[in-house]
DNA sequence: GTGCATCATCCAC
DNA sequence: CTCGGACAAATTCGG
DNA sequence: CCGAATTTGTCCGAGGTGGATGATGCAC
């Protein structure tokens, strides 16, 4: 074996003196190399090997930006070795570290407060002058007053860069800004070969201007169109499902975001001209939903049954429908093939929109034995009924499988819907320099009304209804309909979230490794609970929906909060892994029968007492928060959090978090409202595996592969990945693997691969039953791989025997980080390495829960 | 028919 | 959940 | 000061592991 050196480059700058450190934890092992990057190790007093990792984990962390700052820090196991006492040092200097329960008066005081504020204001370098300088109120109110409540209004009148559009430019008043030391930063920064620098100030984004070129010539285009010109159809008759198949394929067209959004306007018009019943429906389907999320109805549909429905109306047989489809990555195309052939049958009658939509409803109602045949006998009738051209059987198809595929989706066909209503029922205008920022207006009100109450029932009508600047007065917030999640963006490093947040004060929380809950009480003191993608959890969570009303502080009526629901052990009074949450019970649970318990971490508090909250700023919303419940361990607490501006201690901080069982950290900015549905920089989440050189990585083997589909049609959609145990000359599977690819890249791969394919699997590998790829490789090909966490795995056999007597390990989250022409198969990780980092993993788990911050001292 | 294994779908991350 | 690609808007750069 | 070049924000659609649930299929 003796996989020699192999990676003198390997982790090239970043990982170099993680290597060493590796190396050592495994006792020189031959190919120890090849397990880059172990955990973060646990608490440090747990010295030895593992100390030393977690130290040069910390050092990398810190500087986490350029990558050959990095190398220097780390290069040398010594160099981080002292680095670790002054994290430690500084832990507490000058910041709050609150966990849970505490007090309201310690959240109030510390937050908002005077002297950080200006600090944050002042020096504001504001470089958006241009950003935050809003929009005439024109229909889009709400989001109006929030931004402005959010940050002392800021304008800049100067620069009104949307040169034709005057409503854009209305609103702007003084400039507080000042000059740029900005420009010093960064070009201080840029001189480091940074790769690019800074910006951004603070929240309230674009949302004001967002009005450029492609928009204005859009308008003119809008100002000009006759609605009903393109109906076939008479008025108040159903609309053809033809019309919207022939939408569909218009759009498939081109990938230019204004011009879908112009024939998706358009048709909607004709709809909305023509036979304004159908406009529900329409949107129903362009939604990929038979109702909203938090109804729970779902189409029950996949490939399965469609093949089958396939193979029932063309008389094919489903294996080479199914072979045909993996090949071509489009079911879709299948049944528009046949359809070529065939056209309408008979006197069937055409499909209508509103009778599509109608049999999706059915299909969704069904269930119970043979409702699998009962769905494929509807699903053929649809297709059937489809007319020859305009691809409308491979659109129901699409549909059905709930992947439309041609670019537009929900926040597309939002402002489609608004831009529609607004133009059919109130633009009366022909002025087009106006009309640009008064759609675009119009469209920031319907999203934002539909991330508050995302119910097409409720939004349709109402803008079939009245004045698109009134939606937010009929369609709101109110508990008992979830709101969509604000979501936080991915960050690379702690300087990367400190040159966003630069002249914005702002906290640090937990990031806990759970399922996301959102609380609701209604005035009735009923209780409601919702996932991420606003499904209803209540019947998941019964034991936090009755523990609710004891939360409460006496005078709350109505709430709405923001949590995160995690495993918890009430014997050890811990935390447990998300791994763990995920085998609770789903349906029907009672609050006697519970196996996993779960305690509620809160961290924003959106709807008190009839108020919405989302337009204040977060440190209100955490006033609110902690004085609207009571924290009790266990049960519920709040996230623990920190303020800090200092780069080293957030490092550190991150480290706690990882070492208490975290996944990372969401940094905030105190003053940002709170943005539903949107994927904000007012949010950054911060976890130890985005940071370069750091996080668990592995070097695999390619051992299999499947077609792609969709866009990766032709090339690999993704690869079956193995790692080497030498002692049985094996390979054995750890994952697949499906994203860290350019869309070149795939092309590459998909050349290469195919000069290692072989026609059967190897003796010496080892797989799962059912995860047999499309196409078996020779073992030739090792990419370095980066994954979040490992799992003891059903499928997978990576270190089968060394953790669990059976099972083998996998890996969560993986994506490829680089090939690694410099290895051969047999330098691949090993399963020993796994299995250490698994357990390893397991270890921490132990270990933390409670207060990660008692170790000091 | 009942019980058990497997497949398909959905949903969390 | 992670990632990359395409657009459009916003911002900076260069003449 | 204006147009070109570059950066940022948004949206979309590829892809991952794993567990519960419900339907189906097979053995008895």
């Amino acid at each position: 074996m003796a996989p020699k050196r192999s990676s003198t480059a390997l982790n090239s700058a970043s990982g170099g003196g993680k290597q060493q450190n590796i190396a050592k934890f495994f006792g020189g092992k031959t190919n120890a190399d090849s397990v880059n990057t172990p955990k973060i190790g646990a608490q440090a007093s747990t010295s030895g090997s593992t100390g030393v990792q977690k130290k040069t984990a910390v050092a990398s962390l810190q500087t986490s930006r350029p990558v050959a700052e990095v190398a220097s820090a780390t290069f040398s196991g010594r160099e981080a070795v002292h680095a670790q006492p002054q994290l430690k040092r500084l832990r507490k200097a000058g910041t709050v570290t609150q966990t849970a329960a505490t007090d309201a008066e310690d959240l109030a005081d510390r937050s908002p407060s005077p002297s950080p504020r200006q600090e944050n204001t002042t020096p504001a370098k504001s470089k958006s002058p241009a950003k935050r300088k809003s929009r005439t109120p024109a229909a889009g109110s709400p989001e109006e007053t929030k931004a402005t409540s959010a940050h002392p209004p800021s304008p800049a009148g100067r620069r009104p860069q949307m040169a034709t559009s005057p409503a854009a430019t209305d609103l702007t008043g003084s400039s507080a800004d000042d000059e740029g030391q900005a420009d010093r930063d960064d070009e201080a920064a840029s001189n480091k070969r940074r790769k690019k620098a800074v910006l951004k100030a603070p929240a309230s984004t674009a949302k004001v201007a967002g009005v450029g070129k492609s928009a204005l010539a859009a308008a003119e285009l809008h100002a000009k169109y006759e609605a009903g010109q393109a109906a076939t159809w008479e008025a108040g008759a159903p609309v053809p499902f033809a019309f919207l198949a022939q939408t569909f394929t218009a759009i498939d067209a081109t990938t230019k975001r204004t011009e879908i959004t112009n024939i998706l306007t358009d048709a909607l018009r004709t709809i909305i001209a023509t036979t304004p019943d159908d406009l529900l429906p329409t949107a129903y389907l362009l939604n990929n939903r038979v109702a909203p999320a938090h109804a729970g109805v779902e189409l029950g549909i996949g490939d399965a049954i469609l093949i089958k429905a396939i193979s029932s109306v063309t008389g094919r047989n489903e294996k080479s429908i199914k072979e045909e489809a993996a090949k071509s990555g489009d079911l879709s195309s299948i049944a528009n093939a046949a359809k070529g052939k065939q056209g309408l049958i008979g006197k069937v009658t055409a499909n209508t929109i509103r009778s599509v939509f109608k049999t999706f409803r059915d299909i969704a109602k069904i269930e119970g034995n043979k409702s699998q045949d009962h769905k494929k006998a509807l699903i053929s009738k649809l297709l059937t009924a489809s007319g020859k051209g305009s691809n409308e059987a491979g659109y129901i198809i699409r549909l059905l499988q709930g992947k439309l595929r041609i670019g537009l989706q929900e926040q597309g066909l939002l402002v489609g819907l608004a831009q529609a209503a607004f133009l059919e029922r109130e633009s009366a205008g022909r002025d087009t320099s106006s009309l640009a920022p008064r759609l675009e207006a119009a469209a920031q009100t319907v999203k934002q009304v539909f991330s508050e109450c995302p119910s097409l029932d409720e939004l349709v009508p109402a803008l079939l209804g009245g004045p698109i600047k009134d939606l937010p007065k009929s369609v709101r917030f109110k508990p008992g309909v979830p709101i969509k999640a604000m979501l936080a963006k991915p960050t690379n490093g702690v300087t990367e979230v400190l040159d966003k947040f630069q002249d914005t004060q702002f906290t640090v929380e937990y990031k806990y490794d759970g399922e996301r809950a959102q609380v609701h009480v209604d005035e009735r003191g009923h209780v409601t609970i919702y996932s991420r993608n606003s499904e209803d959890m209540t019947g998941k969570y019964p034991d936090l929906a009755q523990r609710m009303p004891d939360l409460l502080a006496p005078d709350v009526k109505s709430l709405v909060v923001d949590c995160e629901a995690v495993a918890w052990d009430p014997k050890e009074g811990k935390i447990r892994p998300f791994q763990v949450l995920s085998t609770r019970k789903r349906k029907d649970v009672t609050v006697g029968s519970i196996q996993v318990q779960v305690v509620l971490f809160a961290f924003d508090c959106l709807f008190l007492n009839g108020e919405s909250l989302l337009s204040k700023p977060l440190t209100e919303r955490r006033e609110a928060l902690v004085g609207s419940m009571t924290a009790k361990p266990g049960q519920m607490e709040f996230a623990t959090f920190k303020t800090s501006h200092d780069v080293e201690e957030l490092g550190n901080f991150l480290n706690e978090s990882v070492a208490a069982g975290m996944e990372g950290l969401i940094v905030k900015s105190l003053d940002s409202t709170y943005e539903p549905s949107k994927r904000s920089v007012n949010w950054l989440k911060l976890k130890k595996d985005y940071l370069e050189g750091v996080g668990d990585t592995f070097d695999v083997v390619v051992i299999g592969a499947w077609h792609g589909r969709g866009k990766r049609t032709g090339v690999y959609g993704s690869y079956l990945l193995a790692i080497y145990d030498d002692e049985n000359e094996q390979f054995q599977t750890i994952s697949k693997i499906g994203t860290g690819f350019s869309e070149e890249l795939l092309k590459t791969l998909h050349g290469q691969l195919n000069e290692h394919v072989i026609d059967a699997p190897r003796t010496y590998y080892r797989w799962g039953e059912s995860l047999v790829p499309e196409v078996w490789f020779d073992a030739q090909v090792v990419w370095e791989v980066k994954a979040a966490d490992l799992s003891i795995s059903p499928l997978h056999k990576a270190a089968a025997g060394l953790v669990d007597p059976t099972k083998g390990i996998s890996i969560r989250f993986p994506r490829l980080v680089k090939t690694r022409e410099d290895k051969s198969p047999d330098q691949a990780t090993s399963p020993e390495q796994v299995a250490e980092m698994y357990n390893k993993q397991v270890l921490l788990s132990k270990t933390k829960g409670k207060a990660a911050d008692d170790d000091d001292d």
